[in-house]
DNA sequence: ACCTGAACACCGTTCAAGT
DNA sequence: ACCTGAACACCGTTCAAGT
């Protein structure tokens, strides 16, 4: 890693797009995407705030390149356990995709802003898509199925973890909000009153719901076999 | 409206929580959240930037009040056509609510980020919760269902119109998208070329068939008739 | 009571200057 | 070639001051 002084006076950079994007995925998995700033960025390289756009159009490319970095390794084929089918395995890249998003607050917006043309996120496009063709649906039904298990993975990282790092314990903040609900007119709101203790189940719990319903509503389209 | 002299001295006051409110919906509808900030309110007001203090304790405060703003109307009862059970009217509310949040970019982050305790998010809950005990579903179920339900339909509305105010076209933009796919390699990522032309149909379609596919995974839970 | 003015601590980004 | 320094146009928010 020592350089090879090319001409008199060149210096070996400090600084390298892997070595940035290195810096912001630990940036945005200790205090989410809010803490990451040109400044914040700065401290962690030991470098000017501005050193960055030497190899970075902007922040907006450089939260991209690092949310696509924590897609490494989502799309790896594992090997299939007896009994599992490919909506199985779908299922579980989803709930992988969620962790990956979810440690890193914010991150999920990295990823929705469109294709990114980034390798990461071709890989794990390429195995869903995969992964619904061998299902058996059509091939139109594969395109609109990969996109609602995208935007509801997504979309509720997006929402579970929106940026601001650590919450403050999640679950005493739901019993927070439950209790607030108990707190609600019984006249206007009888339902809501009722059922206010089962509210706010955990993340975790109301995602893995979701995402079980889309898979089995899924299964009802596929062809009889 | 015009008010009663209290004491010498003591004059209308020029702005009010409504006010400010109507102002930033009205602000987030054309230009979406990254648009509302305090000096534009205070333009748009005719006055000083930090006048909206007086009212609100910061800009989440002002921009979650006016997110439940927008969803005043959705929650109220329709006539229910002959056919359609509860599930369809839970699926119709839910368009809506997205509907509201598209035309308000950003907006989603201000009903996501937990129960505001306002009065229109709390009708819709009550109504959610309350077609899906009419399916016969368990308490379990209608809560983890309803959590669900929200979470695809505002987390989606949070990637789909994430905060710019309108986008550059929507088709022009997809069609970008397919043509990119289309230049990957077809060794690497042969799914995802063969499908490219079919990619990124209309955030319409996307979200309308996670619906029904939600929806449907719903029915094979409800007891048997 | 209601709003203004000035000030503060932040942002992202540019561009010329140093080495 | 690579990084720094200074500067600019923004943010949200506070608090004392005006009326």
């Amino acid at each position: 890693m020592t350089q090879v002084p090319t001409a008199a006076g060149a210096r070996a950079p400090r600084l390298s797009r892997e070595r940035i994007v290195a810096a912001v995925v630990e940036m945005l998995e200790s205090g989410g995407v809010d803490a990451v700033t040109t400044r914040t960025i700065g401290e962690a390289l030991q470098v000017h705030p501005t050193a960055l756009y030497r190899y970075f159009r902007d922040m907006d490319e450089l939260i991209r390149e690092a949310a696509d970095h924590i897609l490494e390794g989502l799309a790896e084929e594992t090997p299939r356990a007896a009994g599992r089918d490919a909506l199985d395995v779908l299922s579980d890249l989803c709930l992988g995709l969620r962790t990956a998003l979810m440690s890193h607050p914010g991150a999920a917006g990295g990823v929705a802003s469109g294709p990114s043309r980034m390798p990461h996120e071709r890989a794990l496009t390429e195995r869903m898509l995969q992964l619904l063709t061998r299902t058996g649906l059509s091939d139109e039904d594969v395109v609109l199925a990969y996109h609602a298990m995208i935007e509801y993975t997504v979309g509720s990282a997006a929402i579970d973890a929106p940026g601001k790092g650590t919450d403050p314990d999640e679950d005493s903040l739901h019993r927070a909000w439950r209790a607030d609900y108990l707190t609600a007119s019984p006249d206007d709101f009888p339902v809501t009153v009722r059922l206010a203790s089962r509210l706010y189940p955990t993340q975790d719990t109301q995602f893995r719901y979701g995402l079980q319903v889309l898979i089995d509503g899924l299964r009802n389209k596929l062809p009889a076999p």
